[in-house]
DNA sequence: ATGTCC
């Protein structure tokens, strides 16, 4: 039991110290106010100590204030490994690779988007398709697949469907280097053929939303944010190409483990050298859906783009991307180690990169602010918007929250809920409008089911890991 | 998360 082994080390961190009996190389890191502690379950604490036992695990893992237990890894783990020493575990990135989020600007109001809030929704059912399985209206062809793999969101731009300015303001301008299609394989390919442009389910969505709060005028001003401005969200990843691919590289790493000597204490961490053949080809593979997942989201940001460009009569030069951020990712990054600068290999698992003002990664105008952190919430409530600080280089691997974190599983949603419709309309007697395609979606997702966002980014602000800069409301949401 | 069991 993990849970008796926690130590406190500050306001809202804790640690589980390294246990050579348990096989644990390094200690587990835990962010979480004290009230908050006994809403995180044991599995969650026992999958973050876990990951602590995996060959080349430097530092410390981390566990982020909306963990919770999920395949190996849980949701709202960090875990980085020498890339010479170390593994690399599909498990810790999860099956949707680069499951992320992206955050646009508009010149729209609340007040105009909020009189047409129906039309809306009605608008973006139609321009963003959703829901398990569904496909969309562009068929990918090899040659675009081969594009996708190289260039990634700017596979997308180069086909008119966003400007260049969208490249820079993405997290690793929307492309991971070294992703070879032939790794990524056919099945994949075919699985995601005809889902460029889609939304997927469950918690993936599209979201207008008004800035309602300002934490931080000088930030929001460089990030040429306003209250009362509308905001696009969008939150999906990589669909069926990712799955697919986690799903072949989690096969393929039971047999490398045999063939390497390793063993973990979790099968769900199955794990080969990152310098392995089949840890170079998981790694490219990997790349590939996390390049795909990035032209996902810039395909469904052009199609709201155009749409909204349509319903207000504006530009769509007039809407820019803020950014994107992904975070079920694996990527090289340069940290401090025993106090050397020394290339990670960084595996974010439901936790957002929160790199500081200063970062060389970093385009210019995030250099000054750090770069946005962005923090979804649920449909009835609130998300966040926040800047990296310095702290989380020295704490997190530069990592922060990623959300609010389920309270109830989906079938606990699902009978608290009652139906579907109820939610619908509790939320439209409150200004907010929802849609979905999956019938079940809107109960499984009600705003009940998940925990309260601001404390798990209260939680992220007392570290240091980030700073608090704008707040955002749902005006309307489409689920999938 | 996911053609929610090849």
């Amino acid at each position: 039991m993990y849970r008796n082994k926690l130590r406190r080390t500050g306001e809202v961190s804790w640690e589980i110290p390294a246990d050579s009996t348990r096989g644990m190389l390094v200690p587990a890191k835990i962010f979480a106010s004290e009230e908050m502690l006994p809403s995180i379950d044991d599995s969650a604490l026992t999958q973050i100590s876990n990951a602590a036992t995996l060959p080349g695990v430097v530092l410390h893992t981390v566990a982020m204030p909306d963990i919770h237990s999920g395949y190996g890894l849980p949701i709202g783990g960090v875990m980085a490994t020498d890339p010479v020493t170390g593994v690399v575990s599909p498990g810790a990135a999860g099956y949707d690779i680069n499951c992320g989020v992206r955050i646009m600007r508009t010149p729209i109001n609340f007040a105009q988007a909020s009189a047409v809030r129906g039309t809306l929704a009605e608008r973006l059912m139609t321009a963003v398709p959703g829901g398990v399985g569904r496909g969309g209206v562009h068929e990918l062809e090899h040659d675009d697949y081969r594009n996708i793999a190289e260039h990634g969101a700017g596979w997308a731009v180069n086909k008119g469907l966003g400007f260049k300015d969208d490249l820079a303001n993405c997290e690793s301008n929307g492309r991971l280097e070294g992703a070879e299609l032939k790794h990524a394989g056919n099945h994949a390919m075919k699985r995601g053929r005809d889902q460029m442009g889609t939304l997927g389910s469950g918690n993936h969505f599209c979201e207008i939303q008004h800035v309602d709060e300002i934490y931080d005028q000088e930030v929001a001003d460089k990030w040429g944010l306003s209250k009362g401005q509308i905001l696009v969200m969008i939150h999906t990843g990589s669909r069926g190409f990712g799955h697919q691919v986690a799903t072949e590289y989690l096969e393929t790493m039971e047999h490398a483990m045999k063939k390497y000597g390793i063993t973990v204490p979790d099968r769900e961490l199955a794990c080969a050298p990152m310098e392995s053949e089949e840890g170079r080809e998981y790694l490219s593979a990997m790349r590939t859906a996390a390049n795909y997942a990035w032209a996902n989201r810039q395909v469904i940001m052009h199609s709201v783009r155009t749409a909204l460009a349509d319903i207000f009569h504006i530009e769509p030069e007039s809407m820019r991307l803020l950014y994107d951020v992904a975070h079920n990712i694996i990527k090289i990054e340069r940290h401090l180690v025993n106090g050397k600068q020394t290339n990670i290999l960084v595996h974010r698992k439901g936790a957002t990169r929160s790199f500081p003002a200063g970062n060389p990664e970093l385009a210019d105008v995030f250099k000054e602010t750090g770069q946005p952190v962005l923090v979804p919430g649920d449909m009835g409530r609130m998300s966040f918007l926040l800047a990296g600080s310095a702290k989380s280089m020295d704490e997190s691997f530069g990592s922060s929250c990623h959300g609010a974190g389920r309270r109830l599983s989906r079938h606990q949603a699902l009978k608290q809920a009652g139906s579907g419709k109820k939610i619908q309309e509790g939320l439209s007697a409150r200004g907010i409008e929802v849609r979905a395609a999956g019938r079940q979606t809107l109960a499984e997702e009600m705003p009940d089911a998940y925990k309260d966002v601001s404390q798990v980014v209260d939680v992220v602000a007392t570290a240091g890991l980030a700073k608090m800069v704008a707040r955002m409301r749902p005006v309307v949401v489409i689920k999938g």
